[in-house]
DNA sequence: TAAAAACCATACAGACCTGTATAGTTCGAA
DNA sequence: TTCGAACTATACAGGTCTGTATGGTTTTTA
């Protein structure tokens, strides 16, 4: 399964997939930035949907991977609840911000591949669900009622101030995500 | 510049850009659906290009005449702010649970076509921005400090929320965005 | 060292895409 | 009734797309 050309292919491909987008980015361009032959590529994915597929697995790997390192770091940095909350979108900020990314790839993916139920579509979803459960245990340790609507709210900013940095609008949406979640935050803990 | 076979095309593009996104949507698609010919096509438009603008444009139009509506039938009815929000997130959500509604049209064209700066993203950006342009207004009337903020975290739930119900979540997503845009609002006319 | 697996280069099939060319048709207004 | 504008129908140019066929080359493995 695993092999260099492969790897080679699914990185490039979620690279390009993520400037422009999943429809307007051929194969050949892809192959040509790669460096590979096409029949090397369809030796390996049977269409260009499953190498979709394996760019947006390996962009969730990646994700989930650079969360934990963020989280562990600021674990030892900061115990107070909100300052945790903050650092993680901090975090957040910077790498949503890293060049040449155009908003969500999930959320762009979802956007381009209708709403039928197809592989692409299920990763989509797989991605959002795992990132709602990984808050919710975030918010666990923060000992706060009610986690699971706390972190789809807070999961909804994030997306929110994404949709809207993409849009074109300032940057400092993120700290105004960051700000309303640390209000319902602030809430939860007080009402407990 | 109106005509009723410009209206058609511009209508039948809409609904199928909805449906399945604007480069999966070929113009013999729509020229078929719609019942008009290429070249009266070519005669009101010069490029597809214009036609996708066109059409997010028409949108626009219909979100924002519905919007006023929904809203005045809600301002006779409700005087409380919590309530008069809160009808609108409910209207809200019957809009986008519209049937074949494949999440926001707008967020859908901002993944499609990049970052760079065409006539397609400065659509996007000013449909964003009048969006929360709109809500601060409603909220100005509930005299809250600090509308812009508020209005952009709402909008920015809103999306959230909508990213959610695409991706293939609860659509009680959307019940969630409203309590957490309400308890935002509350905190702010606590604070005043 | 010999066989097998992986990969490369090129060409191409077949479909689909946007946009144009051309000629005929409908239909309202002067 | 005649002129002109808008529309239709068809064909096609030129490009791009995914995926396949074929045959040669490199690399790994036994």
């Amino acid at each position: 399964m695993a092999s260099p050309r492969r790897d080679q292919l699914v990185q490039t491909a979620l690279q390009l997939f993520c400037q422009h987008g999943f429809h307007a980015t051929g194969i050949d361009t892809i192959l040509a930035k790669a460096g590979v032959a096409k029949m090397t590529l369809y030796n390996h994915f049977a269409s260009k949907d499953e190498l979709i597929v394996a760019a947006l697995q390996l962009r969730q790997k990646q994700f989930f991977a650079w969360l934990d390192e963020e989280n562990a770091r600021i674990g030892s940095a900061a115990d107070q609840p909100e300052g945790r909350l903050g650092a993680l979108f901090d975090a957040l900020k910077v790498w949503l911000l890293k060049a040449k990314l155009n908003g969500c790839i999930f959320t762009n993916a979802g956007a381009e591949f209708g709403n039928d139920d197809n592989p692409i579509n299920r990763e989509v979803k797989h991605y959002k669900q795992a990132r709602i459960d990984y808050i919710k245990n975030v918010l666990g340790e923060l000992s706060v009622n009610d986690t699971d609507t706390l972190a789809k709210q807070i999961c909804m900013l994030l997306d929110g101030a994404i949709v809207a940095v993409q849009a074109g609008l300032e940057e400092t949406s993120f700290d105004t995500a960051k700000n309303a979640a640390l209000l319902l935050v602030a809430q939860q803990l007080a009402s407990k």
